[in-house]
DNA sequence: CATGAATGAGAATTCATTCAT
DNA sequence: TATGAATGAATTCTCATTCAT
C-alpha cells in the first residue's frame, strides 16, 4: 500500500472529494442551495452518496466549502486591477485616465463572468440562512476591490494628480462608475451580458468622468475654463 | 347568496384573495420562492389551501401576481426622487449641488428599507426560474429611477450647467454613485444597514462628485483654477 | 355540513386521530420507539401520511401523547387495589391477611398484562431519550400504587392492628412483596408469565410475610410464642 | 507473519477483537441496540469496518457476545453477598439483622451501578429480539442471587432461627425487599440514584422486615410480646 | 488482511397538488 | 365553495453489509 491510500493528497480518497467538489461548485452555481440535491451531486461526481456524506458532513458543509474556496479565488481580480494600474504611475492625467480606462475595462471583465455573477447571486440569495458566508464574500471581493484601487490612487493623489480627502471614497467611486451599471443589469438579466463595445464604452465613460471629478487639472485639458 | 360571493371587490372572495397575497407577500420576502409552502400561506392567510388554488393556479402563478405587484409598487421611489428635484430648476451650481444631494439622500432611504432589498434579493435570487419578473423589475425599478433622474437633469444640461453627450449615462452614473456602496454593502450584509449619518455623507459625496465630474463652471466654485 | 367537521369530538378528523392512536399504541408498545416508522404507523391507521403529520408533529409527539395516554389509565390498577381493600376496615389480623392476599391477587393480575409490561419495557427502554415520560409514569404508576397502599394501611395502623413507623415504607414493602418477583421475571421472561397458581402463592406469601413482618399480634395466631 | 497474526490470545488480532468488544459494550451500554451503528463501533475502537465483521459476522452476534461477557461477570454481585453474610452464622437474631443490613447494603451498591443498570435496561428493552439473551441474564443475575441468598440462609433455617417453608421463597423476599424499591426506582429515573444515606436506611429497613417476618424468636427481642 | 467506496434500502419529513365531502 | 384527507414523489440523512484494491 503506498502512502497514496493514507489519503495523502492526490489519493484515490482525494480525487474523490475533487471530484465531489467540482460537481458541487456546478451545480450549486447553477441551481442554487435547495435547487440542488445531495442526490444529484452523487451522481454528477460519479460517486456513492455515503461517499459524499463521509467527506462532507451535510449539505451546508459542502456548501460551506465550495463557496469559500471559489470566494477564495477572487485574486484573480485583485490581480487584473493591480495588473492595469502598471508598474510606474502615470505622469499626466491624460495617462491616468488611460490607465483607468484600462482598470475599469479589466474589472468588468472580470466580473462580467458567468461564474462569478452565479456565484454573487447565489451568495445573495442565500444571505440570510449563511450569514458569515456573505460577510466573508463581501469583505474578499467588493471590499478589497475597492482597497486596491485605493492603493493604487494614493501615489496620485500624493502626487497632487488627484485630489480626494477620503482615498477610499473615491476609490469606491472608481469601482462602481466602471462597475456598477453592468453589474446591476446583470443581476438581472443574466442571459443579456454585455459586449466588448459596450465594455469599452462603459471603461471610457468611469474614466473620464472620474478623471473629471477628482483630478483638478482636467479642467484645463478637456474644455476651455468657463470664465 | 349575494352578489358578493360572485368576486365582485370588496366581497369576501375578493378578501380572502387579498389576505392571501398580503400574507404570501410577507412569506416568499422572508423565506424566499423555495422557502415557503403553499400551507403556510394558506394558514397565514386563515384560509383553506383549495381557496388558494382556487385563486392561484399554483405556486408560480402566486409568485408571480405578487412580484408584479410589489415590483409595481415602485413608483413611490420615482416620486420620491422627482419631488427631491423640485419644481423649478435651481439656478446655481451649488444650489444644484444641493438638490442633488437631497436626491440622493431620498434614494438612499428609498431603497435601503428592508422590504426593497428583500425584494431584490429574491429577484436576484430567482433570475433563472422568473427571467420575466427580473426583467420587469430591472425596467421598472433601477432602469426607471435612470430615466427619471436623465428627465430631470436634461434643463440643466439644456441650461449649460450641466454638461453630459450621454445625458443617460451621466443619469446613470449619478445613480450608481449615490446608490451602489451603500446597496451593494447591503445585499451581502442584510442586518447591518448604513445609519442616518453615513447616508448623509455618501449622498454627499455622490452630490459633489456627480457635480465635480458633470458640471463645468463648478471648478470656480470650490478651488481655484489651476493656473 | 354539520358542526362534527368543525373538528368536534366524533367527526371525521377526530376519528382519523383516534385511529392513528391506536395503531401507534400497539407499534410503539410490540416494536419499541426505533423499532416503529411512521410509515407502518400510517399503513396501520389506514391514513395517509400526511395525515399523522397534521395530528402528531413528529414521531416524538407522537409517542409523547402515546405514552401519556396508556401511563394515565393506569388508574385501573389504583382502583383495583382500593376496591380489594374493601370498604370497612378488618378487624382481626386474619381478616386483614385475607384482604391483603386479594389485594396481591388484584395488583398482580392487573401488573402482569402483556400491555402492561410491554408499556414498562417500552419507557424502561427509553428512559433515556424520554426523561420526562419515564418520571411521569414512575410517580403515576409504581409510586401511586404505593401510596393507595399507605392510605389503606393507615386506618390498621391507627388502631394498632399493623406496626409501622414508616408507612410509606411499609407499604412500598407490601408492594415490592406482592409484585417483584413475578414483576422481574417478566421483565426478561415476557412469554413466561406466571399462571393462576402461582399468581395465588404469591400474593398469599406476601400476605403472611407482610403481617409476620408488621402485625405485632401475628406471632399468638400463626405459631406458639417462643418459649 | 508470525504466529501472533494467526489469531493467537495476545497477537494483533486478539487486541483489535478486544478493542472492538470494549468500543461496543460501551456505545450499546450508552445508546442500545438500535442506537449503535457499526461505524462506531469501528470507529470508537480505531478499526476498520471490515475487521469488525471479520470478527463478528454481524450486529447480533456482536451483540450477544457482549452481552453475553457482561452478564457472566454478574459474578460480582453473587461473591458480594456471600461475602457479605460472613464464614460463620451468626448466633443471635440481632447478630443475623445485622448481617443481613451488610449483605442488603453491598447488594445494593452492587447493583446500583450505571454500568449494571444499564445493562439491566438494554436487556429488558431488547427482550423480545434477543429472548434467549434475556433468560440467561435473568437465570444468571436476579435468579442467581437468590439462589445463593437461599444457600446463606439455609444454616439458619436449619438452626431454627428462621423460619421458612419455601426458602427459595423467602430468600426472594429479601432480595426484593433490599432491593426492588431502589432497583425499580432506577429503571425510571437513571439520573436519580440514591445516595449513601438512603441506601443504608433502605439496607436496615429490608434486614428488620425480614428478620420480623421470618425468626419466631423477633418477637421478644424488639417489642414485648402482645398479651 | 485492511481501507475506502459502493450498494441498496429505509427512515423522517416536507411539498405541491388533487379528491371527496 | 371550502375543508380535511390523500397522493406520490422528493429530500436529507443513516445504516448494515459487501466489494475492490
Amino acid at each position: 500500500m503506498s502512502t497514496a491510500t493514507q489519503g495523502a493528497p492526490g489519493g484515490r480518497t482525494a480525487q474523490k472529494r475533487e471530484a465531489i467538489l467540482a460537481a458541487a461548485t456546478t451545480l450549486f452555481l447553477r441551481n442554487g442551495f435547495r435547487g440542488t440535491s445531495m442526490d444529484e451531486v452523487a451522481a454528477a461526481a460519479s460517486v456513492s452518496k455515503q461517499t459524499v456524506y463521509k467527506q462532507f458532513v451535510d449539505k451546508e458543509a459542502l456548501f460551506r466549502e465550495i463557496v469559500g474556496a471559489v470566494t477564495g479565488r477572487s485574486d484573480a481580480v485583485i490581480d487584473i486591477i493591480a495588473a492595469a494600474f502598471g508598474a510606474a504611475p502615470a505622469v499626466t492625467v491624460d495617462e491616468l485616465e488611460d490607465r483607468l480606462r484600462a482598470v475599469a475595462r479589466g474589472y468588468l471583465d472580470a466580473v462580467l463572468h458567468v461564474q462569478v455573477l452565479s456565484l454573487r447571486r447565489l451568495i445573495i440569495a442565500e444571505a440570510d440562512r449563511f450569514p458569515d458566508l456573505a460577510r466573508r464574500y463581501y469583505e474578499q471581493a467588493p471590499a478589497r476591490g475597492i482597497e486596491v484601487i485605493a492603493a493604487q490612487l494614493r501615489p496620485y493623489v500624493e502626487a497632487g494628480l488627484l485630489h480626494a480627502d477620503d482615498l477610499r471614497g473615491a476609490a469606491a467611486h472608481f469601482a462602481y462608475l466602471a462597475l456598477a451599471p453592468a453589474q446591476d443589469r446583470a443581476m438581472f438579466l443574466p442571459a443579456d451580458l454585455p459586449d466588448d463595445h459596450e465594455r469599452d464604452r462603459r471603461a471610457a465613460e468611469a474614466a473620464v468622468a472620474f478623471v473629471a471629478a477628482y483630478a483638478p487639472a482636467a479642467r484645463q485639458r478637456q474644455r476651455p475654463a468657463v470664465r
